[in-house]
DNA sequence: TTTGACTTATGAAGATCCTGATAATAGAAG
DNA sequence: CTTCTATTATCAGGATCTTCATAAGTCAAA
């Protein structure tokens, strides 16, 4: 789980990193508005920790670019602004939380987790999509109850799609969030366009009501038939 | 754990390989600036005990070539030149400890390993991953506290792994810390794979709750689960 | 509609990795 | 120095993953 602090304070900045780290999360820090949007811009976080106070920008921008971006990164505010209309507008530009400084660093990882669980699992362990359904602890999918055998790879692209059914998935982020953050710009896709054949396959031999839906130009889409 | 020892006497050079030897770690030897700045240019080390009175050239340059590398290999100082002045120039340039002649074995022990916890531990005694914990004073990991009995290079191979969690290790970087070989992209990797097998087994028939990923065509990566 | 550039799909081939079995080696004990 | 045992390395096969060549599909401009 990749997650990106955006907080101006240096102690303030590495204290939550270090907290997060220790929970084993990927942490990577912003100390200004523009080294935020640029961050954003570039990479998808699966959850974003916003101090909204920021020296050289207005945080509720940098939340608004988010959530333009369209990925769907959850994002905590924090902030010492924790005044009823700041909650609000932040709340209303689609924050996922709103954390009031002072906090303890036990309260920071509880929001975090709280925010990832909601996001991708709605508290279940299960995943469930259309007639198949996903153990993610023993990595075993199944379809109507009938197990489903898939290979690593398979797994893991399948399980990316289906917890960000509906959207759009580009390939560079299946890329980066399947087979890792090495690969950067890969100048090909087969070992997707490969993966995905399989997976098509296997997924239809089990009549699962799912399709992978290929989108010109940019990734691919799980939808629920 | 990979060692360079750079140290112009012979008798002293043996003395502490032989030392930390039996503590297991993987030793070689510099006796001269010319051979320690081709070794640091050519392999990484976890640390470097560098005697900045080289008979044909200055030891600081030494550990300013180090550090300038960037891989991050810990240096600890050993010099007669124990004057403040040296000290604190040294830890200037980025030295993680001094150690003045002359010392007591035990007390090389001690240091070496007090710096490569701190560098991967932050001052911890136990590196808690998940729920297993190792204990490299004793060479002794136990999942949920109880204990799991690995072979040498099994515990070798999870302490690298362990050490570089969530970073992605490459086989020859395997190889070179933990058997010490420097192995050509040519050769074959069996070694390893077999090593990892086993290990993988153990983690699992003890429920550990990491994952040693494979990432194909490069190395490995420690997951957490 | 046709054309052409670009993207995606597919089967097959090749590379890499995993696994169980066997062989070699090292270390301890006699 | 031998013998015994535990550890480590090697080997063969099968499984998995990527790459390659080629086909098929998509889009937009002419």
């Amino acid at each position: 789980m990749k997650i990106l602090i955006i907080e101006d304070e240096k102690d303030m900045r590495q204290n939550m990193k270090a907290t997060l780290e220790k929970e084993n999360f990927l942490v990577e820090l912003a100390g200004t508005y523009k080294d935020a949007m640029s961050k954003i811009g570039i990479y998808d976080y699966d959850c974003i920790l916003l101090d909204i106070m920021l020296p050289d920008g207005n945080g509720l921008e940098v939340l608004k670019a988010i959530k333009e971006k369209g990925y769907g990164d959850s994002v905590i505010i924090v902030s010492a602004k924790n005044s009823l209309d700041d909650k609000v507008q932040g709340l209303d530009l689609g924050a996922d939380d709103y954390l009031p400084k002072p906090f303890h660093m036990a309260e920071l990882n509880a929001r975090v987790k709280a925010v990832l669980r909601r996001r991708k699992f709605d508290g279940a362990n299960l995943l469930q999509i259309g007639n198949i359904s996903i153990d993610m602890d023993n990595h075993q999918v199944s379809v109507d109850g009938r197990d489903l055998e898939l290979n690593r790879k398979e797994f893991d692209v399948l399980f990316y799609l289906c917890t960000n059914q509906n959207r759009l998935v580009s390939k560079s982020a299946l890329a980066e969030h399947v087979w890792g953050d090495y690969i950067d710009q890969a100048d090909n896709f087969d070992f997707i366009y490969s993966q995905i054949k399989n997976l098509r396959k296997k997924l239809l031999d089990h009549h699962a009501e799912v399709e992978i839906k290929a989108v010109y130009g940019i990734g691919y889409k799980l939808l629920v038939s």
